[in-house]
RNA sequence: GGAGAGGUGGCUGAGUGGUCGAAAGCGACGGAUUGCUAAUCCGUUAUAGGGCAGGUAACUCCCUAUCGAGGGUUCGAAUCCCUCCCUCUCCGCCA
């Protein structure tokens, strides 16, 4: 949610900015900037009745508390007086509160402002290649895709898993299930050592922290619900981890933040049908070990290039390639300030697939899930920057060691990084 | 699932209709005292919104709201009534 006093303040500015993500925010914007005068100027008119009913409250009791009669005319007259406001507060509420609403619905409707550096375009082919790492391995035969490298290993079974739940899960067997442990269990490590307190939240969240985070109320159909118990299935651990401190003031001497978290995530993938219909890219559950940070406004810009390194070091830990990219002001997702995307290399698909997406919501997230800090020596509190990233999507990172690691027989070496975990040097039938 | 208890400021905890945004204690901060520490004393110590109040500003002042949430009674609600949510304890069941 952005501040409304970006409103007040400059709002053919806002509009210019918004406006570079796509589409024309100038409508919506003057009318907020309308409501918010109004909802202000009904709001004093409300406080102005309030004071007046709350002035003869008081010398209501002022005056039986001096003993004076309660059926004496004075306090007769007063009482009257407070009854007949009472109907006047009640219209002057109605009015605030509606107006109240209906600037409350529209402003969480304005995406993020993205900051000043994000390269302006219209979509993702204006993305900006930041850096390369790594160079694709050559193969002296037809790299094959990695669910077919997995199932003829007995490393997946993509049937069994439609028999016991639905298309787009996946059951992993024994060596494969073994390949997964191993990777959480590497990534936790390496995050463990760059300073992140590992987190394993509630995979099962209340409403509350689903909007906190700005799931809700735009992504309701990409979520999964239970809807007995206004419970839903964590999309990705960035909902639980950021919630952790939602509706709280920090003390500035605990920023920054740094937490890392194992968790699955679920996703409904609502309208990707025909997309990545095989393998481990895209299904309704899948793992991922995610880095959330918290951090003071002036930080978070030098915070959002560490956090990028740290999922960066997990890549070049496995050795795979993969390259950088910058989100242009058009792909830039909702709540995003700014946005750099990791994709590794897939040889089968011949091209970089998304691996992690890390993001910098500055206040964004912070304003709607009520996430402050206050400095004892400042008057008021402010909002923390909050900042997020996978580090890695573990499927993904699954397939890309399987693509990469193949040999021609088959047979998959396990990257170096990993035998600590694995104990073997080649997976195999 | 059955029975009961309870939700008050950073924490503990008083407050059952009238200057209660809320006693007291703890903690924290500022000051005094002190060779140092400790102790003692004094003071400060919630958040948000609004203001056509003052200041370049940091900020100050004023008004309003908030004692789990929403509604009701009343001139007036932390306090009475209703609904909902949440937490805890005991019993049962269960990983």
């Amino acid at each position: 949610m952005l501040d409304p006093k970006l409103l007040r303040d400059d709002p053919a500015k806002l509009i210019e900015r918004l406006n570079t993500r796509g589409g024309d925010f100038a409508e919506v914007i003057e009318q907020l900037v309308a409501l918010d005068a109004q909802r202000r100027a009904s709001q004093t008119e409300f406080n102005r009745a309030q004071a007046e009913g709350n002035q003869i409250g008081k010398q209501v009791g002022e005056r039986l508390r001096r003993g004076t009669d309660a059926g004496d005319p004075e306090v007769f007259a007063l009482k009257q007086r407070g009854i007949d406001l009472k109907a006047t507060l009640a219209q002057l509420q109605d009015q605030e509160r509606e107006l109240a609403e209906r600037f409350a619905a529209l402003l969480p409707t304005l995406p993020n402002v993205p900051r000043p550096e994000v390269p302006i375009g219209k979509d993702e082919n204006e993305n900006r290649e930041m850096r390369l790492w790594g160079t694709p391995p050559v193969f002296d035969f037809e790299p094959v895709a990695h669910w077919d490298l997995g199932e003829r290993l007995g490393l997946m079974n993509f049937a069994r898993a439609t028999l016991v739940a639905q298309a787009r899960f996946v059951t992993l067997v024994g060596d494969g299930a073994l390949l997964e442990r191993a990777l959480i269990a590497f990534m936790l490590d390496r995050h463990r050592a760059h300073g992140y307190l590992e987190i394993l939240p509630p995979y099962l969240v209340n409403t509350a922290s689903m909007t906190g985070t700005g799931q809700l109320p735009k992504f309701a159909e990409d979520s999964f619900r239970c809807r007995d118990d206004d419970l839903w299935l964590i999309p990705t651990a960035e909902v639980p981890v950021t919630n952790l401190y939602r509706d709280e003031i920090l003390t500035d001497t605990q920023l920054p933040i740094y937490h890392c978290a194992f968790t699955p995530c679920f996703r409904r993938e609502a309208g990707s049908y025909g997309r990545d219909t095989r393998g481990l890219i895209r299904l309704h559950q899948f793992h991922k070990v995610e880095l959330v940070k918290f951090c003071r406004p002036e930080h978070s810009s030098a915070e959002h290039e560490k956090l990028v390194a740290d999922a960066e070091d997990v890549l070049q830990q496995l050795e795979l390639p993969y390259r950088v990219i910058e989100l242009c002001t058009g792909d830039l997702g909702f709540a995003a300030a700014r946005c750099f995307d990791l994709e590794v290399w897939l040889p089968s698909q011949n091209r970089y697939r998304e691996i992690s997406s890390c993001s910098n919501f500055a206040d964004f997230q912070a304003r709607r899930a009520n996430l402050r800090f206050k400095a004892p020596d400042k008057k008021g509190t402010e909002f923390v920057h909050t900042l997020n990233g996978s580090g890695l999507a573990v499927g993904r990172t699954f397939a890309a060691i399987l693509e990469n690691y193949q040999n021609r027989d088959g047979t998959v070496r396990v990257p170096e990084a990993l035998k600590p975990y694995v104990r073997k040097d080649v997976l195999s039938r």
